[in-house]
RNA sequence: GGGCUCGUAGAUCAGCGGUAGAUCACUCCCUUGGCAUGGGAGAGGCCCCGGGUUCAAAUCCCGGCGAGUCCA
């Protein structure tokens, strides 16, 4: 096992006289300036030293605080980016949120295929952890949304030239330490004080050393210098028990939390005053909290050890709190009535604050994915408030936040929250119900409330199991929730790691060696026969026979990408034609799979089978048409969440709160229609793609992210969007386009499922087709359909109701007027036998009529089968599911029921005669028995 | 992406193989000077849709549609 202790012995710390220390209290390694010092400095070794003793000169706030740093590294050569957005699946599919400023870089700038936007480069980029969320409020540090302010640069060795998108050394991490000591240097920090913690970073297969910058007490800044990859031939092993290796390229990640350096600055008593003082005022007096001088003292004394609470360093939070009530020489009671509600005080303004810039980015509320993770965070924001006191609607806490963040969407955001908030309400109302029904019962009983059912209120319902205690508690049913729950939930849900099948990457060495495939369809999309040359036939095994790959030169032919099916067609030799069914391409080397060979070097006419891919060219530009329509009608908000094209019709997942109204389709379909009728011209370019980004933000990435340096961006009329798809000239050219359903698909998610050109009108003749032939079963016009239809039902109810009472009439002749029936004694009643050919409904009722005049009845029909009913009176003594259970297995059945009411029967009609003459027997035999 | 739960009268739900129920709301009658209330009678159901199993399905199984919830 090696360590980077080597990493770390940087010439910046011997030429300004640092000292490597290890912390006697948690064994870390550090440098420091400060001969004296012991520890770490870090929390839980240390406790917050700049409470009412600010580290800086100056106060700043937030705004000038994300200033001041911004300007230092412009004034230091380095390029000030804007942000991207906290919704990280907006260019990345392997995570949700961001979490760090280096997010916005990978994977392509960091794996060197991009370049980055500049380099070096600064930001300050808002940030999301949800793995905080319990930290949040206590620790008088922690947040879940943050602003991580930091300065990268991207370099690759010098000898491996040009291989990635940026070469040679651009600084390293003496630069990147001598930056950080003059920056904290510039606000008059005290250099002696501040402590170069060694703490080597692993994540997502990278490594490398880093350094933890603390000061009095708290972690103002992280400096990662990424430069080793997972290999497990690699020299390092690291603290994940993997193997590193160096790699090519070597980056400097670093990360300034905005809201520490300001709260430094000002030496509050908590962050959160720091960051958003005027949110905390406005809560804490609508929540009605109020403090005397004395208690403020005591409050302000218990912030400064507030750091020990932080639950990942701590094992046991309540001994935490305890051991801080000793120090402060108070109950730990009293601590925690005074400090509670401030601590919800303080998560509800961050997580609105997260809020806003989860909802101003776009994400919407939903089951699944970032939505579920806005859900959670509202729900929970909720409860804190409602717990708290805070009376103030939920959507103007949130709205607040955006204000302050300069957010355009407000009024989107506000009805978002406001329909999730009623959302949750109705949850709330429907668990409630559910748990006190619950809670009667068990109370009645006196059992307790199994903890099964408090599982399954929780996984199936969202009823907390604190909510269940409460109002179990309410109706005095006993409830024990252990303190595993969570984890007995996760155990419910078995120990599927839901790891998908991975789909088997294209692996085949012969087309390494193959040049890219000239692609000719976006120059002339028009354009359906083209000539090539084959530049290698790759056969392979196919379900049935063989099957080959055609590479060419060239090709008019579209690989499926981007949601967008493959062309078929044809090519041709001189002396033979064969077909192409589907065409893919890997690492740019298009595949024209073929179920003959037209042979390596030969000269190919190529023919692209022109009514497909017309159809699939209007489909496409149809479907960025309806998303800009569906934007304008659902709002800004609107983002793709998938696509499928096809020839017949196509569909576009979007993202919205609300299912989408008859009203607001329609409406969608005609601002679609109205840009096809505009005939305004579809065009393309191949921009770089970070200036792409400038000009028109993320939302050119609905369908996905395309590597590169430059990308293929589509207009259609105001709407752009990143696209590799082929295109119609004008919109004109797409004919016309027909919405033919919605479909929520997940929560949070609708379907759009519609046709363009001429699948738009077969569409509408198909859903005519249908109306019609609704209308001439009716012999009414189609516009008469729906009332006619409507009166039909109506009169077909009647009709129902009307039956009933005659079968009731009729049943009740039958019984009084005996017909063929055959009436026996049986133990002291009078049982009447009977034959009668209705359904189980008559059979029933008339048995009900005779049981009403004091008799057993016994009937069956020979109707579909043999059924039986038999029935009792009340105080005769025989069991009628015997009876029936007799009477049936001798038709070839079975049956049963209560004992004074039973139905059975079987598929063998002929024997349904003989089995009434035996009845009277049966019939005595059960009395007996 | 995966798991789980639920669709029965206008509303809330019970029934979970054997004659579709309760409470509230609704209509009418009685009690009262009137109201709150109390007593009585009545109306109101494609038991979400489509298949299957069974002598028999609201009930069990499969598929669809709709709703909810937990996890990644």
């Amino acid at each position: 096992m090696s360590d980077l202790e080597a990493e770390y012995q940087l010439d910046y710390f011997y030429d300004e006289g640092f000292e490597r220390r290890e912390c006697p209290s948690c064994g870390a390694h550090f440098w420091t300036r400060d001969e004296e010092r012991e520890l770490c400095g870090e929390p839980p070794c240390a406790d917050y030293e700049f409470i009412d003793d600010p580290g800086f000169e100056e106060e700043y706030t937030l705004e000038e605080m994300r200033e001041a740093y911004l300007s230092f590294f412009e004034e230091r050569g380095h390029e000030r980016i804007d942000p991207y957005p906290v919704a990280a699946n907006r260019w990345r599919d392997d995570v949700l949120l961001t979490q760090a400023s280096i997010y916005d870089f990978q994977p392509l700038v960091t794996s060197g295929k991009t370049p980055p936007p500049a380099n070096p480069l600064t930001v300050s980029q808002p940030c999301i952890r949800m793995q905080d969320i319990d930290n949040v409020g206590k620790t008088g540090r922690h947040t879940m949304a943050f602003e991580m302010m930091a300065h990268h640069a991207f370099n690759a060795r010098e000898e491996v030239g040009d291989e990635y998108a940026y070469s040679g050394e651009v600084y390293w991490k003496n630069e990147t330490v001598r930056y950080c000591d003059e920056l904290l240097e510039s606000m008059g920090a005290n250099l002696e004080e501040v402590v170069y913690i060694e703490d080597p970073w692993v994540g997502g297969g990278n490594a490398g050393p880093a350094i933890e910058v603390i000061y009095r007490g708290l972690e103002l800044a992280t400096l990662v210098f990424m430069c080793m990859e997972i290999d497990p031939d690699g020299e390092y092993e690291l603290k994940d028990g993997n193997r590193y290796s160096f790699m090519d390229t070597y980056i400097v990640d670093t990360g300034y939390g905005l809201e520490r350096w300001t709260w430094m600055s000002q030496g509050t008593p908590t962050v959160y005053e720091a960051v958003y003082p005027e949110t905390i005022e406005f809560l804490k007096s609508n929540a009605g909290i109020e403090h005397t001088d004395e208690e403020a003292t005591l409050i302000n004394r218990a912030a400064k050890l507030s750091g020990q609470l932080d639950i990942d360093d701590v094992d046991d939070v309540e001994a935490a709190r305890d051991n801080i009530a000793d120090k402060l020489g108070v109950p730990t009671s009293r601590l925690r009535e005074l400090v509670e509600p401030l601590e919800d005080v303080y998560a509800i303004a961050d997580h609105s604050r997260t809020l806003a810039y989860m909802l101003g980015d776009g994400i919407v509320p939903s089951n699944v994915g970032t939505g579920y993770l806005a859900r959670m965070v509202l729900r929970r924001t909720k409860r804190l408030c409602d717990g708290v006191g805070v009376d103030a609607p939920l959507d103007e806490l949130v709205d607040m936040q955006a204000e302050r963040l300069g957010y355009r969407n407000r009024d989107t955001i506000r009805d978002i929250v406001r329909t999730e908030v009623e959302k949750y309400r109705e949850t709330l109302e429907r668990g409630g119900r559910r748990v006190r029904q619950l809670a009667a019962d068990h109370a009645e009983s006196g059992e307790p409330i199994p903890l099964e059912e408090v599982i399954e209120l929780y996984d199936s319902h969202g009823i907390q199991p604190e909510t269940v205690e409460e109002i179990a508690d309410e109706f005095g049913a006993a409830v024990d929730v252990p303190d595993d729950f969570y984890s007995l939930v996760a155990a419910r849900h078995g120990s599927e790691s839901a790891f998908e099948e991975e789909v088997p990457e294209f692996e085949d060495d012969r087309i390494d060696d193959l040049p890219e495939t000239e692609r000719l369809y976006y120059e002339e999309p028009e354009r359906t026969e083209f000539e090539a040359v084959v530049l290698d036939v790759i056969e392979r095994a196919d379900g049935e026979g063989t099957a080959y790959d055609v590479v060419l030169d060239q090709t008019m032919f579209y690989p499926e990408g981007g949601g967008q099916p493959a062309d078929t067609g044809t090519l041709s030799t001189h002396d033979a034609t064969v077909e192409v069914t589907d065409v893919q391409a890997h690492d740019g080397v298009v595949l024209h799979r073929t179920h003959a060979d037209p042979g390596k070097g030969e000269f190919v006419r190529g023919q692209v089978d022109w009514t497909r891919r017309k159809r699939l060219m209007q489909h496409h530009t149809a479907t960025h048409v309806i998303g800009y329509a569906a934007r304008e009608v659902l709002g800004e908000h609107v983002r793709q969440a998938g696509a499928q094209k096809g020839t017949d019709s196509s569909r576009l997942d979007v993202r919205h709160y609300e299912r989408i109204s008859r009203e607001e389709v329609k409406r969608i379909e005609r601002i679609a229609n109205r840009i096809v009728t505009d005939n305004v011209s579809v065009t393309q370019e191949w921009p770089e793609r970070h200036q792409a980004e400038e000009e028109h933000g993320f939302d050119l990435y609905q369908g996905g992210i395309p590597p590169g340096e430059s990308i293929r961006l589509v207009h259609v009329a105001e709407d752009v969007q990143a696209c590799a798809g082929t295109h119609v000239d004008r919109t004109g050219d797409i004919g016309t386009i027909k919405l033919l359903s919605t479909e929520r698909i997940q929560d949070g998610v609708e379907r759009l499922t519609f046709a363009a050109g001429d699948a738009a009108i077969e569409a509408t003749q198909r859903t005519e087709d249908a109306l019609y032939a609704a209308a001439d079963v009716l012999a009414v016009s189609p516009q008469e359909v729906p009332e006619t239809a409507e009166r039909f039902f109506e009169e077909w109810k009647d009709r129902g109701k009307r039956i009933e009472e005659l079968k009731e009439e009729l049943a009740e002749i039958r019984a009084s007027g005996g017909g063929d029936a055959e009436e026996i004694e049986v133990g002291g009643a009078t049982a009447v036998i009977q034959r009668l050919d209705g359904d189980m409904d008559d059979l029933r009722a008339t048995a009900n009529a005779i049981v009403e005049e004091g008799s057993v009845a016994v009937l069956g029909s020979g109707r579909d089968g043999a059924t039986f009913v038999v029935a009792v009176p009340d105080g005769v003594n025989i069991n009628a599911g015997a009876v029936v259970s007799e009477l049936a297995s001798r038709v070839g059945g079975g049956g049963g029921g209560p004992p004074d009411f039973a139905q059975g029967g079987g598929p063998d009609a002929d024997a349904l005669e003989e089995a009434l003459e035996e009845a009277p027997a049966i019939l005595r035999q059960v009395l007996e028995a």
